[in-house]
DNA sequence: AATGAATGAGTATTCATTCAT
DNA sequence: TATGAATGAATACTCATTCAT
């Protein structure tokens, strides 16, 4: 007879949580941050609390690699826009990059609190250092792959380091959001599409020099 | 008549202080390491300390950024080498580079902790973030203008976007820096020499395609 | 129609429930044992032990009386022993009284700790104490009611202060269960029998010195 | 100049803090007395508390050991009254256990919490009963030694069992302390004087009895 | 009556900072 | 100027108790 309105889920409690910690901890940092405080945000108790993480460490941890998903989600839809090809792959890739430059610059500053969380905690450390180590290694994998494609088939040059253009491109993206933290200037993407036009455009793909390439 | 017993000088106990701090950082974290560690660490008291520092924070942002400067000292020597050209100076600023990388990846660890320390104190992040932004402005126009003088007297490629290219450079030595926090590889000075390698010689050096360049 | 699953009685869950009680206690100490524990150690809810009891210490109370009243239950049966005059009355309390430390001392860690949960608490105090102070009153009385009457018919050395004796016996027993906390060899019960021989028999039985007795 | 008042030695604050916990356990027990309260009530912080002691439970374990040793103080100084033969020190040492009990049955309330405090630490148990098997048994030897002594020269009945005695005495201070606990009769230590004549006296002190003894 | 997730008052403990010597 | 014992504000965390289901 009453509406029955359920209670909310404990997924939609933890999203809260999760939250505001992350808001918390940019506003004030991870030290800065009281439990009391992400309670009341996340408006349950702080009893609550700690039946969802055994920690202050451990929920700012989790909510720091719940932002660090969030941020990279948005690599993830676009992979059923049929690519056609190597090269509209890359292209495709490194507009990803773009976006996540534009999705994660915006959290740079709790991201990096990270480390000062995980810093003399090896478990922490080790769950926070794999997740990024599988990230960007997932990421130069599918990179490698596309510019060995790309070269099989003649779209690449085939002179060009795959593993060094690689690990660029991914640098490219992990500089960007270094340096975002203190210069608001590199959170822009339209930036960072311009190095890799400056970087790579000329360097090995073959189609925009027109069939002429290097050679 | 006393013994005179030379008090050891004020710069080697703030260098003892500060060598302290950052060793405690980078074994429990800032929020783990306490006082009292630094204290015997240094082999002084605790309100020596307080002599050389206003706060916790204080010290422990003085140390990471002596420890920035430490990394970076490294760059400043080469400037007196007669740089003979453009070609010769972009060489020697991407050699400087890769000895930054290979100074500053032991202590990424610490550094990234310090937007945890100053994230929630608007004069801390102030002067953190300054510092960077000065150092990562100074080295890019550094670089800027070595690619213009280049362009002008015809060594390099006339219609590189020098800018872009420089973001760039910059990127690639942030890149590093970020990746080599959770991947030991990306600590090697060689790995970021083979980006350069790969992403800049072909794209703007004339001199190595020939006269010919992209076109 | 229901099954009519029959709910294990109250009194099957309250003995549970004081079984768990006394087990968390022993293993833990009252402020150790958590009613989280209790409750599943019980296999009943947390709000059930609410049903039963106002309070935590409210049920360690109730808990540490019950294992009190279940050690002494051992001397009741024996009431009923047809009883052969006073001599064969005080050997019936004395080996009573030896049951009760082998019943006892297993208990005495959780027993003592019964002076932690009622101090600072006047009602819980009054119950506790007025339990125990009935307990070895009514012991007293029959041990000095034994006495006058072996006295009285000649069993027993008329010039023995019965009371003193008796104060003595209850207090053998006391001290046996206050050292077999830390001492393990004092919950003996042929250890307590050891001394009944020792300071009662040759004291006031007159019947083991022959018909003589001490005059 | 100034008078050079001496700061209150470490071993002053050391008294009042323990004096601070006896007093607030006696009050309120271990479990309802507060940090905050031991530390006003000695007149010191509540970090200078944890100077001296690791932990609640450290202090007030120490607290109670402590309270222990003060009654047992009692016993020691009448070591020194040229003791006459064994018949005067056995004499002497139940004269010291009467007032053993004077002292101790004021703090039984605190005393019995120990195990309250102690349950479910193994450390702390193996402490508060080693300390207490220890002067129990090094007060029953004293007590063996003076009987065996006694039968030796005669002046106690040989065919008594010494350990059984002495097990008997001792129980008789143990016993009167637990009983003191919720009965305030038996922290009268003439009552305990009156069950040691009534015991002991007619039992094996050849003396008393005449030439005679048991027969 | 039974459940157990949610609550939040209560407290032990920490540790940056001070200051008498 | 150096020391380090003392301080006490600050806060993570616990767990008895409640109550909607």
């Amino acid at each position: 007879m009453s509406p029955r309105r359920l209670d909310p889920s404990a997924s939609e409690k933890l999203r809260r949580i999760l939250d505001a910690a992350h808001e918390l901890c940019s506003r004030c940092g991870v030290e800065g941050a009281r439990m009391d405080e992400v309670a009341a945000l996340a408006q349950v108790s702080k009893g609550t609390l700690y039946n969802f993480f055994e920690s202050k460490h451990d929920l700012f941890l989790a909510s720091m690699i719940d932002s660090y998903e969030e941020s990279l989600r948005i690599l993830e839809p676009a992979d059923d826009d049929g690519a056609v090809g190597p090269v509209a792959e890359l292209d495709r890739i490194l507009e990803g990059m773009a976006r996540v430059l534009e999705a994660m610059a915006p959290r740079m500053t709790v991201h990096y609190q990270a480390w000062g969380v995980v810093a003399g905690n090896d478990q922490a450390r080790a769950r926070l250092y794999g997740f990024l180590f599988d990230f960007f290694n997932q990421r130069s994998n599918d990179i490698v792959a596309a510019i060995r494609e790309g070269q099989r088939n003649g779209a690449f040059a085939p002179d060009v380091d795959a593993e060094a253009v690689t690990d660029g491109i991914m640098a490219l993206l992990g500089g960007f959001l270094y340096r975002s933290a203190f210069d608001p200037a590199y959170s822009d993407p339209a930036r960072l599409r311009a190095c890799f036009t400056a970087l790579l455009r000329s360097t090995f793909y073959l189609a925009p020099e027109g069939e002429a390439g290097h050679g």
